[in-house]
RNA sequence: GCCUCGGUAGCUCAGGGGAUAGAGCAGCCGCCUCCUAAGCGGCAGGUCGCAGGUUCGAAUCCUGCCCGGGGCACCA
């Protein structure tokens, strides 16, 4: 409908334009949102006012010559001047009556665009290091970046998914050695766990499997590993040298192969364990990304190369160092350590070309709001490699604080006291995580309610929602219970005698569904959906209230199963897309 | 200090140039011989952090300040 609109009012632009009334020139952003009081009418617009001035006439008399030069449509009833110059379009009662009708002719396919009708994206989101299960920051992260690529996908773009793996680098060292640390602890040796090492339970679940494939082959005793090692931090020593050290000791002792094969148990390990926890969660990816890949397949090198060849690289104290801050980042960043080992920036920068390459449209980063320092450096390497660094798009997801009984609870990822994604998942559900997750704007910090979260009642927006969708369904048990049959000729008939205000509401709010999505997708935010899906089933539960369904009158009745199947259609698509399930009963 | 997100009803939050600023929860008052009362209706509740500015019009945009979250490594 506000396509439409638009359409319209694009036409008497270009009458008024060709007349000289406004100059030709003139560049407007038409702008047409839904009204919020019904006296407004449906959709309103304001173009009038911004193009006033230009014309020299007040906004009301302008309106006047739009008016006066709008083409008629059948789904326009009356278009009125208020207030400072507002053109107001009432709907037509054939566009309440097509509303319906494409909906259940589109079915589950109602509100999307066409797709490849937009810009290609790649999305990529969670990519949490795979030294520990995934904890409620990162299900923050997944929901949201599923739910929105879903969104985008059904707002027409063509979207890949991925997850980059951090399977590179210190992290997955100190990983590996708190596994070998607990398998010779398992095995029967006395040693020390560092406090900079992995202290949560799963470490020891790791080392068994270490133990099963490998018996004692990679037992070597407490006295060789720990002899002249540095000071860990609690003893009055440097706890990063220390685990550095064990590292090496590690690696010395096990030779390469043993090493790696305990890092890559514990890789596997990790992953397969995280890929279960998102798929459980209904987050799903095209790609998982390896670190390690750009390393061996070159891309790394070659990124480097670039930079160096269009001079943003410079060797100091020993480092090479990307000259970011001449590209509007707050300093250089670093990209070969003295030491020679590259640095996770430089991984990124291979990664960000890799995805440019690979996806014509636009990059999309789903970072946690602590890591966005990370934009400006990014943007800075884009243009660095000769990219075009608005095909960079970030969103920065804010902290999420669980509340349990009205107190915050409190996590430590140091300690290992922290509540993981599963915890979350298994005592609140997975349909309302995921709703929780995104209900609010991603920019915001979210209060997670866990007790509201597992209510069963109208407080609770999820259960709100899906018992919306439930009682639909109920209805329709009840007519078949009866014996009769739901026709949807019949109903498209004699959906104008649909004239009371919660179901001529719920019409419209029906209508506004493809908007949302648009909206949604444009703005990057789910939020918008999981509002509208909420005012939906406000309507319909108002509704439910005031009317009666199986009704005598077969014109009546078939028209109202119309709207309720129209109204389940949109529930259920649009928690499709954020991945929150539509039960048939409750 | 710099960067970033926020400050809207008692609480949690929508609204992000337009008309009388909205919703849920909490509070108070009502509604089931009837398709799910796991629901609905009503009442009450506001200096949109503060001060300037831009505009026909500012909760919304700009500047400054105050308060809170987070970030500023040759860590990942």
């Amino acid at each position: 409908m506000r396509a439409h609109i638009e359409e319209l009012i694009t036409q008497a632009l270009g009458y008024l334009k060709r007349d000289g009334v406004i100059e030709d020139d003139q560049a407007v952003d038409i702008q047409i949102e839904p009204t919020k009081d019904p006296k407004h009418g449906d959709y309103a617009c304001n173009v009038a006012m911004m193009l006033a001035k230009s014309a020299g006439m007040n906004p009301r008399e302008l309106a006047e010559k739009i008016l006066k030069r709008l083409p008629s449509s059948k789904r326009v009833r009356e278009v009125q001047i208020a207030g400072p110059g507002f053109l107001n379009f009432f709907a037509s009662g054939h566009y309440l009556k097509i509303v319906v009708r494409e909906i259940l002719a589109q079915g589950e396919h109602y509100g999307e665009a066409p797709a490849n009708s937009l810009e290609p994206i790649l999305i990529e989101f969670v990519s949490a290091n795979p030294t520990g299960p995934l904890h409620v920051g990162h299900g923050r992260g997944a929901a949201y970046g599923a739910s929105l690529a879903a969104i985008l996908q059904a707002a027409g773009h063509t979207v890949e998914k991925e997850y980059y793996v951090n399977d590179d680098g210190r992290q997955m060292d100190i990983l590996a050695v708190s596994v070998w640390l607990r398998y010779l602890e398992l095995s029967g040796e006395r040693v020390r766990f560092p406090d900079n090492a992995y202290q949560g339970d799963y470490v020891y679940e790791i080392a068994r499997e270490v133990r099963s494939r490998h018996g004692d082959d990679m037992r070597h005793t407490g006295h060789e590993v720990s002899e002249s090692l540095p000071a860990d931090g609690d003893q009055g020593g440097d706890a990063e040298a220390h685990i550095d050290a064990l590292i090496a000791r590690a690696k010395e002792l096990l030779g390469e192969t043993d090493y790696q094969a305990v890092f890559a148990i514990a890789l596997e390990a990790m992953l397969s364990d995280i890929r279960e926890d998102l798929d459980e969660f209904g987050v799903t990816f095209d790609r998982w990304y390896s670190e390690r890949s750009l390393h061996e397949s070159g891309a790394l090198d070659q990124a480097l190369a670039t930079l160096k060849e269009k001079d943003w690289l410079e060797t100091r104290n020993g480092a090479v160092w990307f000259k970011a801050s001449e590209l509007g980042d707050d300093k250089d960043r670093v990209v070969i350590r003295d030491n020679g080992r590259s640095t996770y920036f430089a991984s990124d920068v291979a990664y960000l070309l890799d995805k440019l390459d690979r996806c014509p449209g636009q990059s999309l980063y789903i970072f946690g709001a602590d890591h966005h320092g990370y934009v400006p450096r990014l943007k800075a390497a884009a243009q660095g490699l000769g990219e075009d660094p608005d095909r960079l798009d970030f969103q920065l997801v804010q902290f999420a604080v669980l509340y349990r009984d009205g107190k915050k609870i409190q996590m430590s990822t140091r300690s290992g006291q922290f509540v993981t994604l599963r915890d979350l998942r298994e005592e609140v559900g997975k349909d309302a995580a995921r709703y929780f997750y995104i209900m609010r704007s991603h920019e915001q910090h979210l209060d997670f309610d866990l007790d509201l979260a597992k209510s069963k009642a109208s407080e609770n927006p999820v259960f709100y929602i899906q018992y919306a969708h439930a009682r639909i369904q109920s209805i329709f048990n009840k007519l078949d219970e009866a014996g009769q049959r739901h026709n949807q000729a019949i109903g498209e008939a004699a959906i104008s005698q649909l004239v009371a205000e919660p179901e001529q509401a719920l019409l419209r709010a029906l209508g506004r569904y493809p908007e949302v999505i648009e909206n949604a997708a444009k703005r990057r935010a789910p939020h918008i959906l999981a509002h509208y899906l909420y005012e939906i089933a406000g309507q319909f539960h108002s509704w439910y209230n005031h009317a009666q369904f199986l009704v005598e009158d077969d014109d009546l009745r078939n028209a109202r199963l119309n709207l309720a199947q129209a109204t389940a259609h949109v529930l259920r698509n649009g928690l499709n897309l954020i991945g929150v399930s539509a039960p048939e009963s409750m």
